[in-house]
DNA sequence: CAGGAGCTATCAGTTTTGCTGACAGGTTGG
DNA sequence: CCAACCTGTCAGCAAAACTGATAGCTCCTG
């Protein structure tokens, strides 16, 4: 009989009910069928699983023992069961996920840790690497689903869901010679003579006018690039305010405010897929799940 | 249909040979039922397992994506089908090992580990305490197997297997004042006017009369607590070597090496068992498996 | 290109498995 | 002691799955 699917059933619906006949009211069976079920198992192990000498039987060590390994295997069959049914209700087997260098993952790895409770055998890959190759991967469907800087460029190829919006502070090497002078700049002005460090590529123009100030800029193509750039004293940029924030407590950076730029600027955070690439059921829910909906 | 076990068995099959008819081979059946087992999992699935368009079916993305969540369900299942027969076999569903506080537990705990494989599904509970805890644990049938110092007593409640014989050495503090006057001792006469530090019980007298030397002794009654003393400088003693090595490595214990008695104090380990509590089958292989009998 | 080998799918018939329902016998508790 | 409830047994039955024959397909080989 070999421990089959329905003994697994059987067999925890009479440990949880108490008794043959509940077990059998709670399967819709008759008692009867319950008690050869039961009967055979014990044949073919060799050794009683209930202690009949009650009116009620009662579990043997052994049948107790047993007990949760039994519980293990069927969760896992009713898993794999359920995992099945949702492939084919368009979950993917595997969801992959590109997450642009820069971009802090924490809100997105909730939102996975979520998702991977609803589908515990579902895979899930993460890809890190810049906005360019990212969206290079999205285009050639290696990945289904990005999180990155969003609002660069309209394009009908892709579709985004607004995600969240990162702070960009302005940032300054703390042992930059601006700072040494006492004569730390007080307004974004001041700033139009020093090299800005800006973060922009070929692909990827930049996002908002408002972000390059001053007259001499470099170049970075990422906000680690720019950030090594900034740390070497080679000029001040704009960063997001959690990819600096451990920086600025060490003292390495120092973030500079301005009495006429109150609010910041923001680049937004976007989920991005290709639309030429349908979302899985996966992909869908975190989505939802990333929009704050469930 | 539900994945039960004869599906689960017969879909793994396809997958491993190639075909339905290698599968019905392997299975002994007929093609005829493996073709219609499979379309019946599909139509409860909602989706094709394989592509027949060429002569022997290629297995689905879906279904290669299930495959391993598959297997792994099987060798559960598996797994608990052979651990409820080995029950039958009188494999004891929990094992519970103590060990004495001073001995080496290593070789037991890589047998254990062997033993691990060979029972996946047994569970096992180690307990450390000192000797007579232990043999109390035992007598008291609470614990099925112990670790411990042999050679005590002859008594016919227990019964052992020799494991190991742990080499003593005798150590003192590097900072006691013996070894500060630059005339460390050289013989073992030279420790008699040392006050030493030995290990025994009310319940365990001296395994050995050589290892009292010293006229003025002290007593402790785990290796541990001996040990405690001897680093406080009160006196000498006899350690198993495992147990101090790293102290002396760290230059805390010195150990002392005298011209006349190359044969060094062996202290035998045995595993112990109660006599009156038969061993389970687990505790007999573990036995074998430290007797080095594979 | 023809033909054979080997595969899958279908279907009617049969086997097997396990369920049913009635009944007998035991245990429990008032 | 009886009512209620339980388990176990058994003959009959229903559903599920397997079989074996057959047809049609694919692929390889000469």
């Amino acid at each position: 009989m070999h421990f089959t699917r329905d003994n697994i059933e059987l067999f925890l619906a009479v440990l949880d009910h108490g008794s043959f006949s509940a077990a059998a009211r709670a399967l819709r069976r008759v008692p009867s069928a319950v008690s050869m079920a039961v009967a055979n198992m014990e044949a073919e192990l060799g050794y009683a699983l209930f202690d009949r000498s009650r009116r009620e039987p009662v579990p043997t060590d052994r049948a107790l023992a047993l007990a949760p390994h039994v519980r293990a295997a069927q969760d896992q069959l009713t898993q794999l069961h359920n995992h099945a049914l949702a492939l084919s209700r368009g979950l993917e087997s595997r969801l992959t996920i590109g997450i642009v260098t820069d971009v802090n993952p924490q809100a997105l790895l909730r939102a996975v840790n979520l998702l991977s409770r609803r589908y515990p055998l579902l895979e899930v890959e993460m890809i890190q690497a810049p906005q360019d190759d990212i969206l290079h991967l999205l285009q050639q469907q290696h990945i289904s689903l990005a999180l990155a800087w969003g609002g660069l460029r309209v394009d009908s190829q892709w579709q985004f869901q607004w995600v969240d919006d990162e702070a960009l502070v302005a940032t300054l090497a703390a042992d930059h010679p601006l700072l040494a002078k006492k004569a730390a700049p007080r307004w974004l002005e001041d700033l139009i003579q020093v090299r800005q460090i800006v973060v922009a590529s070929r692909s990827r123009p930049l996002a908002d006018a408002r972000a390059k100030v001053a007259t001499s800029c470099w170049y970075a193509d990422s906000f680690a690039m720019a950030l090594e750039m900034v740390r070497a004293g080679l000029g001040w940029g704009n960063f997001p305010q959690t990819l600096i924030a451990e920086r600025l407590a060490r003292g390495e950076l120092v973030r500079l405010r301005f009495g006429n730029t109150e609010n910041a600027l923001r680049l937004p955070v976007h989920l991005v897929w290709n639309k030429a690439q349908p979302l899985g059921q996966g992909a869908r829910e975190l989505v939802a799940l990333m929009r704050g909906g469930e």
